[in-house]
DNA sequence: TCAGCCTGCTGCAATTATTGCATCGCTATA
DNA sequence: TATAGCGATGCAATAATTGCAGCAGGCTGA
């Protein structure tokens, strides 16, 4: 859409914190986004950059402005996604932030599946841990998200809750494997790998240990869900995962999983939510519907 | 803000029904204005107009997309009125859609009051029935609704309700003026000056007047409360108007108003609200607070 | 200290987009 | 059947946008 160029052009300023980087990104001279930014400014009648040595930074006004165009940008995608649906195509793009766990099996089925029906519809599906889940939310980079155990909720709408227990992962060799049931304090007892402290599962199980006055003590401790889990296999210690991030044991039956006890670590959940007040897209909206639907009749939901 | 220009363009090629008409109203040729209008469609890929033999007409993508274009329009209004917000200017508009009563007294008072503070602030009044009053909120060309009695109430967001009980108003020489409260039966004892059927007034009086299996048989009807005061006066028959339409004594000694028992008619409600979903301007919804706070301490609310 | 680099900004010329005029074909109305 | 009003279009004039080259200013590292 070509009247909100402008707006884009600001957005990439903003994004890229100087006008000839912007320009760069946007495959045109320097010279003419400066212009426009100026043009902008002067209709504005207040700055919306502060020009810096090394580029330009938002002003607040700036910032206001960045935010209501970033909400108008994404509205106008929502519109063209009504109207392609109402002249029956069923285009658009959906972009999605999400908890680690979501990415090996869950996502890629789910999207798989969409796109089965509808190959017109794209999507982005972002790795953000729970508290830039919302940041890019707020900042409309993500149409929904999918964190487990969020941290602030306040601009987040949430369309539906699910529950997941931590399971410890291990190969099938390893002490544990014969129990069906774990209690915190025998993992303990051997070495473990974790993620690091800003993700969910280590949050509940470093709540959890302090209650029982221990302390988490990894051998290994990654923001790599991937790394994490080849190296537990490989060293054969300890992981963690949700239920949601575990692969069928027909997948990989060298794999064991085994759910800690409710009492010792509580289940934390998932939550499928979008921005606040912010209508989506028929693409985004359908492919919710599709993941709660899945999410209710596979887990425990409310 | 020239970039949403085409907005507008569109905007008014709707609201005018032809394209020529618009470009007249927008003081272009119709030629630029067809062409844009083309060129907008042909990005958006869908036509927006119909095309008749007696001009153009909205098509069902063209709804979706002028509902958006007039949110992108309000939104970038109450953006500008942030950014001059926090520039420490006070100024913008507010646009108010309300019913009769709060014409002659209630709202000039208040608009004075406020521009006494914010001399930049600017605003219209338009006069709506209660069905037209959320109209207008919907379609965004009134920022804020007083409605007495509103008919259906989907898409209002309300920020507060007054109730007030209807009274009849009279010179001092009619015979009920005596009385300090009225029964419903005795005034119809009178020739009466009633409003046209979809005020609110009206429509309580209807009703109550229906359930003592009696008729409202008005010697004049109007829908100009303006004439119906002055004939009330002229002709010494009997009007009604409620609480906040009510002149003071002081102001009109020669016109008596007495409240007619709520027991024959139960009291209406003055809801203040606005577009569910929508963020104000800072103008907007410094008088929204400020009618609030006149009405907390000044009638019956909640 | 000073050269090198990156920044935003601006005058001028070329290019591109937009506009207005005249006119066409169409349809409902009188 | 004539007419008036409508949207669409070719063409020329006009206005806006772009790109190039070059400016001054501040940070960085030798």
């Amino acid at each position: 859409m070509k009247h909100l160029l402008p707006l884009q052009y600001i957005d990439a300023v903003a994004k890229a914190g100087s006008i000839r980087q912007a320009a760069e990104t946007l495959a045109i001279t320097s010279t003419a986004l400066n212009r426009r930014i100026l043009a902008m400014e002067d209709e504005l009648g207040v700055p919306i950059f502060e020009r810096l040595p090394r580029g330009v930074r938002l002003s607040t006004a700036g910032e206001i402005l960045v935010h209501h165009i970033r909400s108008q940008l994404s509205d106008m995608e929502r519109v063209k996604s009504q109207i392609a649906d109402l002249a029956g195509e069923r285009r658009g793009h959906v972009s999605i932030a999400c908890s680690q766990a979501m990415l090996p099996y869950f996502l890629p089925e789910q999207v798989s599946s969409y796109r089965r029906e509808h190959s017109a519809v794209t999507f982005s599906i972002l790795l953000r841990d729970r508290a830039a889940a919302e940041q890019s939310l707020i900042d409309m980079s993500a149409d929904l998200a999918l964190v487990f155990e969020p941290v602030r909720m306040l601009e987040f709408h949430n369309l539906l809750t699910v529950r997941q227990s931590v399971h410890a992962v291990m190969t099938k060799d390893h002490p544990l494997a014969g129990e069906s049931q774990l209690r915190l304090r025998d993992c303990l007892q051997y070495p473990l790998a974790l993620p690091t402290a800003h993700y969910g599962v280590r949050h509940l199980l470093e709540t959890a240990v302090r209650s029982i006055s221990g302390t988490l003590q990894p051998v290994v401790e990654s923001d790599s869900f991937e790394f994490l889990g080849q190296h537990a296999l490989a060293e054969n210690i300890l992981a963690f995962q949700i239920p949601i991030g575990l692969p069928d044991a027909k997948l990989r039956p060298e794999l064991v999983n085994r759910p800690i006890d409710i009492r010792d670590v509580p289940p934390g959940s998932i939550y499928v939510g979008q921005l606040r007040g912010r209508a989506l897209s028929v693409a985004a909206a359908r492919f919710a519907n599709q993941m709660i639907e899945t999410f209710v009749e596979r887990y425990d939901c409310n």
